[in-house]
DNA sequence: TATAGTATGATAGTAATACTATTATATTTG
DNA sequence: CAAATATAATAGTATTACTATCATACTATA
């Protein structure tokens, strides 16, 4: 699976960047240690100048990458998304029972990344923490339209309908494929965040619990 | 109703303020133009500077009432949860029947604001959409865990739990009260905000679709 | 009614952020 | 080897997010 991954490159809309940063080293020492230090000081703290420092380079070389960071964060998090997508459509694909391949599904999306890959500069440990903490403020913006339409959630829209498709599969008389699909993504990204800020406000307590919460309740909305 | 709210006041937790906004007409003022204002610009765009432009006051003086706009944020949302969570106590209070009652909660938690009271200063259906756009990003943040420690989201929690409550009033054996709870409430927000901006990836498409699509998730879960 | 206290306003100033622009210096490629 | 390209260094701007100080207005009480 790694060595699969590996040499699968992730396509990401290319008006999310100025240069691609799979294309240089500089590019490639951006993402790496941009993971790191968002996962470190937050989104909120991070800036190029800082990013700059830390890799020994400038803040006006990383603005040929990126225009700002919020691109960065877009960039981020729709590497993310296709990756799990990635994930979802490998270990799915082979599933003939729609019940049993919306299961695989809902794990699989659900799930805490555990083992980096190891093998790129993309540490999915780290970037699965970003994404539960920082993905909902690439969208919950004024220009969330215009960047919509100029492509920017693609990847996480066809993730959305994936699981949406699997829903409905399973039964095809229920209303809400598409609530329930993005109620599943966004709602697991909430339920780790309660599981590791909020304590009181969830069930989840194990890494393993926002899958078997949600696994119980589609498995019996469906039936 | 209407009177009956105008007469009570939302308490929020001391440290949230420097200064009791509801003690003075200026407070009042950054309470009812703040809230026009991050509606119309986004919380990232708002500032305190042009927020004393806008009530032809000062900067500085604003100051003296919170912190940072963080903070202000803080209390505003924690006002939205206390308002909805005495509508939410005041409407299922005289209701026996915990599923009804439960019904009832999730239909006033999940609806959209319609009505603004217009006896108050605060604007209840711009809070409510708001709250849609903003509320994640108060407690996205690295300083969610000593904020929490301080109290500063007791109310949310308070809601959550009560809802929680009534869930396992309707069915002890349920393994997930809280996780479902914190679903409604959160993921409440999340379809509304699809229903504005991604429409394809959720079925809710009309005001009362999100209270529908809760409903019958509910209800089928708990049979 | 004088005076003390408190609230607000005006002004100035600082450090950091989020950039843009220009020029210099490497490095790669033809 | 020259030209093109990438990166680095430096400087500069407007805005943000404050803090500090002082002036003034309004209020409450003796």
């Amino acid at each position: 699976m790694e060595r699969l991954l590996k040499s699968v490159k992730i396509g990401i809309n290319e008006k999310i960047y100025v240069k691609d940063p799979e294309s240089s080293d500089l590019g490639k020492r951006i993402i790496e240690q941009s993971i790191l230090m968002i996962n470190d000081m937050g989104f909120e703290r991070f800036t190029f100048k800082k990013l700059g420092d830390q890799i020994g380079s400038n803040e006006s070389s990383i603005y040929r990458y990126f225009e700002n960071k919020h691109k960065l964060l877009l960039y981020l998090t729709s590497w993310y998304w296709g990756w799990l997508e990635y994930q979802l459509v490998f270990s799915t694909n082979s599933i003939a029972d729609p019940s049993e391949k919306l299961e695989k599904a809902i794990a699989v999306v659900t799930r805490t990344t555990v083992e980096d890959s190891a093998f790129s500069h993309i540490n999915e440990v780290l970037l699965n923490k970003i994404v539960i903490n920082e993905y909902s403020k690439s969208y919950l913006t004024k220009e969330v339209d215009t960047e919509n339409k100029e492509g920017y959630f693609v990847i996480y829209k066809r993730l959305v309908t994936r699981i949406s498709e699997m829903v409905s599969a399973v039964n095809s008389d229920y209303s809400y494929p598409s609530s329930l699909a993005s109620t599943i993504l966004e709602g697991s990204l909430h339920q780790h965040f309660l599981k590791d800020h909020f304590s009181s406000l969830t069930d989840c307590h194990k890494d393993d619990d926002p899958t078997k919460y949600f696994l119980h309740l589609v498995s019996t909305l469906l039936k």
